[in-house]
DNA sequence: CTAGGATCCTGTCAGC
DNA sequence: TGCTGACAGGATCCTA
């Protein structure tokens, strides 16, 4: 799924192109893409004004003049996608950003005054929209209990606090907990932990604060940068050619790298599974100890 | 309470 | 070519 980086992506980019628009009607295609459907959403969504697209961790929040608000959730396959006058779109890259809309893997429209959709695109139908009134939106359970942004004042402090009541688990698996830090997820695990020089087996309780630390700063570091880089995923792989981004490929430095030198030490990183996701490491860089 | 595995769903790719 | 199993940038639910 888009991790933090590529939500803000997201965001900024819908924040240029449907801040003002009025929803003119609202198409499900997919039932359980959508809930708060029926006369409650028609009556909720239609006619009123984006005011602002924000977003909490990998939560994207779309505000609506009449206090109510789209809450979005992408989850591994999902993308927001604007086409009318002008063009834009992001999300998890495969050629339905390129490719005409909509296609079989769209789940929602929205149609937008002044000849323009806003498409909710999604392969593996995880991700989520809900309606909800704006001033309930932070009562949802997720965004209740999502650990602290990651440049937040004190944010070390935070992170050590929340990931030592895992003590007996791998960090890896606690770095990607919404609980402990908001907005990492595989990519950026992966990358923080080799930069950090930490196995992603490590039990927390085996490590000690100043290394917490690292990982916080290097995940911090990390996605701040992906950020900076121009939407990490925007130009690469909305190409008029319509081939598939390129991104990954010049920005990390372990993931999907399996096979190529660790750019530290040039041992050939390797591929494993963690806490049951496919992990990539330097075996020299992050030892097991 | 925690830890770990199965699960939601569609699509792609490697190997036979 | 067709089949099968593994796997995919997420999070929850269930079991022990």
């Amino acid at each position: 799924m888009p991790e933090l980086p590529e939500v803000e992506t997201v965001r900024r980019g819908l924040n240029k192109l449907i801040i003002g628009r009025k929803i003119l009607d609202v198409e499900i295609l997919n039932e359980k893409s959508f809930s708060f459907a029926g006369s409650f959403l028609a009556k909720n969504v239609i006619g009123a004004k984006i005011t602002i697209v924000r977003r909490r961790g990998k939560v994207l929040i779309i505000d609506l003049d009449n206090n109510f608000s789209l809450v979005i959730h992408l989850k591994m396959t999902g993308q927001m996608v604007v086409r009318g006058d002008k063009e834009w779109g992001a999300g998890h890259p495969t050629n339905s950003l390129i490719g005409r809309l909509p296609d079989k893997s769209t789940r929602v429209i929205f149609s937008l005054r002044g000849d323009a959709k806003l498409f909710f695109n999604d392969q593996r139908k995880f991700g989520w929209i809900k309606l909800l009134p704006t001033n309930e939106v932070d009562k949802i359970k997720f965004l209740v209990e999502m650990g602290p942004e990651p440049w937040e004042e004190k944010i070390d402090e935070k992170f050590t606090k929340n990931v030592r009541r895992h003590g007996n688990s791998m960090i890896k698996s606690i770095i990607l907990n919404q609980s402990v830090i908001a907005g990492i997820g595989n990519i950026y695990a992966d990358e923080s932990l080799w930069m950090a020089k930490i196995h992603p087996k490590t039990r927390v309780k085996n490590l000690p604060d100043k290394k917490l630390k690292e990982i916080c700063h290097a995940a911090g570091e990390i996605m701040q940068k992906s950020i900076d880089s121009g939407g990490s995923t925007m130009q690469t792989y909305v190409r008029a050619d319509g081939t598939r981004g390129d991104y990954l490929e010049k920005f990390a430095n372990v993931f999907n790298r399996q096979g190529q030198p660790c750019p530290r030490c040039k041992t050939l990183i390797i591929k494993i599974k963690v806490a049951g996701r496919g992990t990539h490491i330097c075996p020299k860089c992050q030892k097991l100890s």
